[in-house]
DNA sequence: CACAATATACCGCGATCACGGTATGGAATC
DNA sequence: GATTCCATACCGTGATCGCGGTATATTGTG
């Protein structure tokens, strides 16, 4: 890996996509206080700093919102990816809201932060990324984590027999019971006393729970 | 959430599970000469650790290498969860290894560091971790997120609208017909339009199908 | 302004489902 | 040897669903 030499003769371009005017200056602002990086262009929103891209201006850093009027900040990542691949993009959100973490994380930025965090950890936050490495506040960290942990490990086990799993994987793909029936070589009456015994287990009572559940909870 | 009162008199418990004497003394050290934090026991494997904490003592922070002779940190994750539930565990890696850290993560640790870390950054790890949050060294994080990013479909588009996704998150969720009708104010009928288009737009004909393909997809 | 897309609303039929039963043979466990 | 658990099988009723229609008001776009 290359290290970037930067100094006061050849700073780090950041740009940042705020729409609130003090947050978005007083960044700014920080920004500039900083010996290695630079901030000339500052957004309101997406669209605004998208035009600017198209021009073939390449900053190094974006600093983005995940929450915008118009594009979202989410919607943005693919966008500024596609104009400016080697773009380093961190997302700044105001509430460690699990869903829009998940989201962003999915698209592919370089690094979350908080806006509260302080405003030593926000330039190190942005140097970490320049060198390579990725950006998050603890709080955000733990969610990631969590999230990841979620995906792997729960499987909490409702003693559903082999023929149970059998059956529900089979309906998870898809088959309705008629064709479960069909497919194993049982009768119809059948499934309906495993499916029924599968509701028991998993304290649900329709197909579509079933389903919703064994995916969420990742039982199949 | 409760803020955790610490100062001399009542510091943090902090063990140390690391098979190299050297570094194993250098960050009891390390971390006895922190305020905050106190070191009394360190161990040479998971195991000996797990006698220490079967005889109920439970120890708020774990600093756990990855690599170590006979039950390796990974394995010993579960083990220490088992024993004592409140402690949270840190990972310490020479190596930012993917399988491994990915391994890791899965278990739920709650931070991850490169053995290569400056002490004042080992120490803040710690703290950030007692705090609530999670630690990452920038390099793992990265490898992190870019497990995220490589693990997420990319998620086709299907044209559905708003209300129709409203109404895919609601059937998702575990509501029927009947129960979507009434919590967004309109007639059951009208639900019933729009699943059919739902069911055109992704190509499935049941509430299961299209429960299963927007969980396995990620569309909501 | 015109046109398309969307959200809304209603009907009826036949298919499917949920769930309350009951029952039997075999395997495992104690 | 007795008991428990499991897989299997069957039935009937009422609820729900899928899908074929038709129709109107609003919103957005060219």
């Amino acid at each position: 890996m290359k290290t970037r030499m930067t100094d006061a003769e050849n700073p780090i371009a950041v740009i940042v996509v705020e729409d609130d005017n003090i947050f978005r200056e007083s960044i700014q602002d920080l920004i500039n206080e900083s010996a290695q990086l630079r901030c000339e262009h500052v957004f309101e929103s997406c669209e605004a700093a998208l035009d600017l891209l198209a021009q073939d201006y390449a900053p190094e850093i974006i600093l983005l919102d995940i929450d915008l009027p118009g594009m979202s900040g989410i919607e943005g990542i693919e966008h500024f990816q596609k104009l400016s691949p080697a773009s380093r993009i961190i997302m700044m959100t105001i509430f460690d809201d699990d869903d829009k973490i998940f989201n962003a994380v999915c698209r592919g930025a370089s690094g979350y932060l908080l806006k509260a965090s302080t405003p030593e950890n926000i330039i190190k936050y942005v140097s970490d990324v320049v060198g390579g490495g990725a950006a998050m506040s603890p709080t955000i960290a733990a969610k990631v984590l969590s999230m990841f942990t979620q995906y792997s490990t729960p499987r909490k086990e409702y003693g559903l027999t082999g023929r149970e799993k059998e059956i529900l994987q089979l309906l998870v793909n898809g088959m309705n019971k008629k064709h479960i029936a069909e497919h194993l070589h049982i009768s119809q009456h059948t499934v309906d006393t495993h499916l029924k015994n599968i509701y028991a287990k998993l304290h649900v009572h329709s197909q579509v729970d079933v389903v919703a559940k064994a995916l969420k909870e990742r039982l199949i």
